[in-house]
DNA sequence: TTGTAAGCGTTATCAA
DNA sequence: TTGATAACGCTTACAA
């Protein structure tokens, strides 16, 4: 039996490199260089053989400093979501973040990368960090002031936006038709009898997920021959207090409103809350819808009817994405612009939501 | 898919090094490297104006995969937080891992660290992946089994564990006194007049945060003279799921149960959801408390009253603790073992728990 | 105070 | 098929 441990672990042992392999299997380190990297065409059977229970023996482990300064492949994705104004953390608190972030992580140690995760400085850029890393890809979620989009431009690294409405030959995208999930919220509300519908948002900013559903929000209200009434839009932070107090505002001075549409879960939650707050009741009273499905969302009182997204699959497929842009680095093969990918939508009837008779 | 490889793109892009720097302030590489790591006083000041100046006309940005391998300091921090026991996804869904990931990265990146966030798959370690990377330290929240420890104990980096009760002297910990939060939950129950207190949990292990809190459960029931029952205790997963499925078996089986003291905010939630799926109420009949006051504990109906831990001022803590002792690693002097590091709680009364009366 | 040059561990080119 | 060997970009003795 052998230890195989022993040297490498030792506190003053030195690291077991390519060499100590070749010596020990008798070979070149070229010859190592290729079998461990699956290029055993170069090399003949008996040679792949030696180095492969050479790397065992030893228990060899490559390091990927020495792979990237060598080859610039670091095997590694960065990936950028918002932070929070005021304090400089991470978005991490909306659960929607973390299930983007679950599907991601997933799907690239799947394939043996490692995912860098930071929130970026208000103002300052990616691009130190991405030549600094030497990334091979990443992943950027939320939306930026534009400098942020011209720097990542001139980096030279397969980039997918995920919820942004950015089109750009530079960046691949994945996200969902917003518009239409604004539409289908508001549709539905329509459809239970409600006329006087709120909206209650984050920041609608150009690009933005949320201008899109503010967009399919006055489409349905246009189609059905509504009236689209600015006072009825209360825009100001993705917040479970902004939507208590929006809602607070509402129950007390819009008596005629009977349905308030959230573009976020988040938010659908503090508006119910709000509506209780002021002595009345969801969906009695006011009935509500969301947006995301993100798992509490199914868990409040009551149980909130929401627009579904599947994060987790986002996030997933921005990483199967950037994975076949990175893997696809022959040059000889055209490049082909591919059509920014939407994830599917559904509407979740659960019970905030009251079908209204006159 | 986008062409990453065009001609317009690649050109432009050769990679300033510190030679360039060198030659265009007109003295060597040391020079330039001296005082980019701050070791200026090696140099003259005129040197220094000359280097800075040429760095900055340049816009140099240093390669930290050649500086990894040449000094073995790669500014890289594992974090390492568990999985879904089915799906191979991180369990960043409980708010509560979010908050901690959120402290870490935040204070992380303050110090020009970065962070590689990875779960680990069932039974494999993170020897590997520690040393493919050159890891500066790591950060390990959740408990494993026994082999992973051993594992780590052999790599030469700092390391601090979150919410372990492995005392070791490899590693550094933060936590809390789960013991003490047990203790404080079961006997707000006790004062307000529980006699017949319910715990629902997640899998007690040994060294796990979950058995400590069961002790301070069986702790304040004795220290009271109450009688501790094992049918009481009704221990699964940590999900909303089980503390449901737990609180309808009690709301319906055990008329003389009243309080439930579920070791996580999730499983609260779930419970609050069971009992009134049997069409009882909380507080009314059934009184809950909670662990962890993540936020949603106050944004649920009724607000749930819990044991509040600070999970971003945790991984704070954590980061601090592990970035001390890299930056003052003396190889040549062997750790001196830390005290584990216990961060303050609190109970948050809220309306989850009624006073009975007899 | 400055510069030269030898590593660090890999990859990849090019002769043999 | 192979095996030297020159990069890759940086740090750091060691010389000058």
């Amino acid at each position: 039996m052998i230890d195989y441990n022993s040297k490498q672990v030792t506190g003053s042992m030195k690291r077991i490199t390519i060499r100590d392999v070749s010596e020990r299997a008798g070979v070149s380190t070229a010859a190592v260089s290729y079998v461990l990297n699956g290029r055993e065409g170069k090399v003949s059977a008996d040679t792949v053989a030696k180095v492969r229970k050479a790397a065992e023996e030893l228990n060899y482990i490559p390091d990927f400093s020495a792979r990237s300064l060598a080859n610039n492949k670091s095997k590694l994705i960065g990936v950028v979501i918002p932070q929070t104004e005021d304090r400089k953390q991470l978005l991490l608190q909306n659960p929607f973040y973390s299930e983007l972030i679950c599907g991601i992580e997933a799907r690239l140690r799947q394939s043996g990368y490692h995912m860098i995760l930071s929130g970026v400085e208000k103002g300052e850029g990616y691009l130190d960090t991405s030549m600094q890393r030497n990334l091979d890809g990443a992943i950027i979620t939320g939306i930026y002031q534009e400098s942020f989009y011209e720097d990542l431009k001139k980096v030279r690294m397969p980039i997918v936006l995920i919820d942004s409405y950015i089109y750009d030959s530079h960046f691949d995208s994945v996200g969902i038709d917003d518009e239409l999930g604004g539409y289908m919220a508001t549709k539905h509300f329509i459809e239970n009898g409600h006329a006087n519908i709120a909206l209650v948002t984050g920041l609608i900013r150009k690009d933005g997920v949320v201008e899109k559903r503010f967009l399919g929000y006055k489409r349905a209200l246009k189609e059905s021959g509504l009236f689209y009434n600015p006072d009825y839009v209360f825009e100001h932070s993705v917040t479970y207090e902004y939507g208590q107090e929006a809602a607070r505002h509402i129950a007390s001075n819009h008596p005629e409103i009977t349905a308030i549409f959230a573009t976020s879960d988040l938010m659908a939650m503090g508006a119910m809350q709000g509506i209780r707050d002021e002595g009345k009741e969801v969906p009695t009273n006011i009935s509500v819808i969301g947006f995301d499905d993100i798992s509490v969302a199914r868990m409040c009182t009551p149980p909130l009817t929401t627009i579904k997204q599947d994060a987790i699959a986002k996030g997933i497929m921005a990483a199967e994405r950037l994975l076949a842009a990175i893997e696809h680095a022959d040059p000889s093969v055209p490049a082909v612009p591919k059509e920014p990918m939407a994830m599917p939508l559904a509407l979740v009837e659960r019970q905030s939501v009251r079908r209204q008779t006159f």
